[in-house]
DNA sequence: ATGATATTTAGCTAATCATCTAATTGATGT
DNA sequence: ACATCAATTAGATGATTAGCTAAATATCAT
């Protein structure tokens, strides 16, 4: 979980993720929407992947980048549940 | 926004965080519970501070650290729900 | 005013990080 | 086989970071 905090905290990452949220993409197709070298952009990728939070697939020439969204969940609201955010549900004592 | 996500990035820090959700604390009462010395604690303070993720106060000879929920609550929330995670309600298409 | 206590600032170091260019690997098409 | 295109790895660099010790600041008690 540590992982996945240390991925989110780069802007480019988050980034990244929202825009896997609308579907899977290419590298070089993500890549485009940033103003940073490929080699740079191929990075950032290994840290989503080794957080866990994408996984890819390979498509002939091309990689293609899955968001997981089930381990930013977990991680999110695993986090925030614990300060009774999120859920609903406080984590300690309800709120009468 | 992305000072917050820099500041959860280190399990230190979201400790303290989780510390200070019974109440809030003084600085050298946190520090004790973290194997580290009191200077690298205070640029832990500082980090999460500079956030906006707690304020403090000052009591005497101590100084009392507060948690600000609210901060955390609009970046993890905020975040998360663009995912369409924690609210219930999903960020772009609703499912009928 | 002196001393003790709580916290922070100053200054340093080693490690990590984001970035780059150049080189490499892997797959497709001619 | 060769050229091309997509993506990654290698290797270097400058910036940031987390950690330390020592010194400074601020408050309280004597």
């Amino acid at each position: 979980m540590n992982d996945v905090f240390k991925a989110l905290s780069d802007p480019t990452r988050r980034e990244v993720l929202r825009l896997l949220k609308s579907g899977p993409r290419s590298a070089g197709d993500l890549a485009d929407a940033f103003p940073v070298s490929r080699p740079t952009m191929s990075a950032h990728f290994n840290v989503l992947r080794g957080a866990g939070l994408v996984s890819t697939e390979k498509a002939g020439k091309s990689v293609i980048y899955h968001l997981n969204v089930s381990v930013l969940e977990e991680a999110l609201l695993g986090f925030a549940g614990a300060f009774g955010l999120g859920t609903g549900v406080p984590p300690v004592s309800p709120p009468e």
